[in-house]
DNA sequence: TGTAAAACCTGACATTTATCATTGTTTCCC
DNA sequence: GGGAAACAATGATAAATGTCAGGTTTTACA
């Protein structure tokens, strides 16, 4: 199978049934998409820069980061294979809010904006199955400020590690695949670098979580889950 | 002007250019809409409820908050004149992920979903416009999500009533046009209402928020902007 | 493979924030 | 107008989290 349909495949993975695009449609987003490789972390796009189209992940996975005013870096979501980065900018032609940079090598595709607009102002069914996505990315972002203002470090922690498993699996030794750095995990729930590491030390020491060099792993899935929901 | 007119005025302000309906969607809408009026307290929905069509905002403010697991209510969005709550859910068929609950007085007209559902499948440019405003409300979550991991509570605070000043205005005498209780302002910013009334108690010492009865104000903006910028 | 850089870890301490308890104040309603 | 209920304020204290400063270990790569 050619590379063209492998990178189909992620786009309608994530623009879900984009069946809503005609042959035609599909053809001009094959014809005008490029594939670009990027080492681990490097930068995709930077906040601020004006994006003439959309990524989409083909392969590894990628953070898209704000920097707040006081200089640290609050990542805000973990785009991976089939996801599409760039579409909200592309949308209101805004430049790009959020950076995205590689958290391991990467593979994307790029698919530059006229391929896209047209038919969202054209295909309905296309434009409503965006807009259930980005619907979708607004009820997680909404449960991402409860949880932020609501939970403590601790509950955070132990979520994200939950989320890990659940959106990126274990190996054969029960070991997390995605690995992040203590400081990523800091940027994910929005903590000190130090006070992350502090807490995963503990989780260590009670039997959360598991470690065997650099890799991580939970240990205890329930005790976490328990944690994380505040008991 | 017939209070029809106000109603279609009210969509058309949210849906943008929902010039982007027909004459005969528009038709459709203001048939099949109908009026209520809600009490200050009152709830328009809960979170959990299954939502068949959405609210326009005729009048009023609305909070939308969303319960946490240790009992607090936090609050993601105020909901003013001419915006529309409960779109989300609509759209994804999913029940309310927020409850509404009327800050003051208001009155809201409903619109049930058949006669929005169709017009997305069928009107590229409604459905276009609908998929702006959410791609916009997307960047301001993601906004809110960096200010409450990297900002101090006194910072968010002091950014609350630049909002409040900037979106609701204020009277002759330099208070603001929306008061909103000192636990409604914690639940906004993510903080306990002991804490949020320390602060505002120090703002009025610093000369940051002035007060008459149960009125405040700002006295320094510049100040608070400073303080809320990290300065 | 040696070395510099990056990542990780830990202690001590300061600061921020939450919690609990109590009191004063306003608002609402009968 | 009086009393209950909601709201606001404040102190004392504990808990959570950040910061700084110094280490060790791991990784990258020349």
């Amino acid at each position: 199978m050619s590379s063209h349909n492998r990178c189909e495949n992620c786009i309608i993975r994530q623009f879900n049934s984009l069946r809503a695009m005609s042959k035609e449609e599909l053809k001009k987003v094959s014809d005008s998409k490029t594939t670009k490789t990027i080492k681990k972390g490097e930068s995709i796009f930077e906040e601020g820069d004006k994006l003439n189209g959309v990524y989409c992940v083909r392969d590894g996975v990628s953070k898209l980061s704000k920097l707040s005013a006081n200089g640290k870096d609050q990542i805000v979501k973990l785009a991976t294979k089939g996801e599409v980065m760039g579409q909200r900018s592309v949308i209101v032609e805004e430049s790009a809010n959020l950076s995205a940079v590689a958290v391991n090598d990467m593979e994307v595709c790029f698919i530059p904006k006229e391929a896209i607009v047209n038919t969202l102002h054209s295909n309905p069914d296309f434009t409503y199955e965006v807009l259930r996505l980005m619907a979708h990315d607004l009820k997680e972002a909404d449960d991402v400020i409860v949880n932020m203002s609501q939970k403590t470090v601790k509950q955070r922690i132990a979520e994200a590690f939950l989320y890990l498993k659940n959106n990126y699996g274990e190996d054969d030794d029960g070991f997390l695949s995605l690995t992040l750095s203590r400081e990523d995990i800091a940027n994910v729930v929005g903590t000190a670098t130090e006070s992350c590491i502090r807490i995963i030390s503990e989780f260590k020491k009670k039997g959360f979580l598991k470690s065997s060099g650099k890799r991580l792993g939970i240990a205890n899935e329930k005790g976490l889950q328990d944690l994380a929901d505040g008991f």
